[in-house]
DNA sequence: GCCTATCGTGATG
DNA sequence: CATCACGATAGGC
């Protein structure tokens, strides 16, 4: 399973954490990923499921459950195979035409989601500066709180995040920095 | 390489 | 509330 290029995705700010998150992990191009959705209420739709979460496991898949868990508190984690399944062959489906935004809910902080929507304008294999990106939002001097909330992206991939480097190439990324210039790598090749 | 300005967050009392 | 430590930084030396 992969996502199509430049694939359109929908923000959808969460005013609290969901009660329940429906969950399962997927086999993806590049390893194993936890993805969970939510019911919202802001779209009126009849199939109005959000992606919340999509983390790479990296270690163990216990490691990210935990590491989940413990973020989404708040929330019941309700292992649903069938139910996040299907919201992820409707939008990543090789075969599907990507028409549709993706759905995504967030929760966060107005300044977190004006970055997160910062990533979003970013295109496929397009880099950008820590620095660059805070001047882009107007707050010039506020690189590491930047940093900071770019760092608690929680829906891989689809907002970018992989797509913010430092300035001297360190570029350090939550699930790895090799897996961060494969991601790259990938998104410059022409086998999208 | 080390030093420091910088700023939103979350934890703590 | 007030304070504090902490970064997926950057720039100066």
């Amino acid at each position: 399973m992969w996502f199509a290029r430049d694939a359109r995705i929908q923000l959808i700010p969460l005013e609290s954490p969901p009660k329940t998150l429906c969950f399962t992990f997927l086999a993806t191009k590049f390893g194993q990923m936890m993805m969970c959705v939510t019911k919202h209420a802001t779209v009126d739709s009849k199939d109005n499921f959000a992606i919340c979460v999509l983390h790479f496991v990296d270690k163990s898949v216990e490691k990210t459950y935990e590491e989940v868990r413990k973020r989404w508190s708040k929330s019941e984690l309700q292992k649903d195979d069938a139910t996040t399944q299907l919201v992820a062959n409707k939008f990543f489906g090789n075969d599907k035409e990507n028409s549709k935004a993706i759905p995504i809910a967030i929760l966060g902080t107005e300044f977190q989601l004006s970055v997160w929507r910062a990533l979003a304008d970013l295109t496929t294999g397009e880099t950008c500066t820590y620095s660059q990106l805070a001047e882009r939002m107007g707050r010039p001097s506020a690189i590491r709180a930047v940093a900071n909330a770019v760092a608690k992206n929680e829906v891989a991939i689809l907002i970018p995040c992989h797509r913010i480097v430092s300035q001297n190439g360190a570029s350090k990324y939550h699930w790895g920095a090799d897996l961060k210039q494969q991601l790259l790598a990938f998104e410059k090749s022409s086998n999208y």
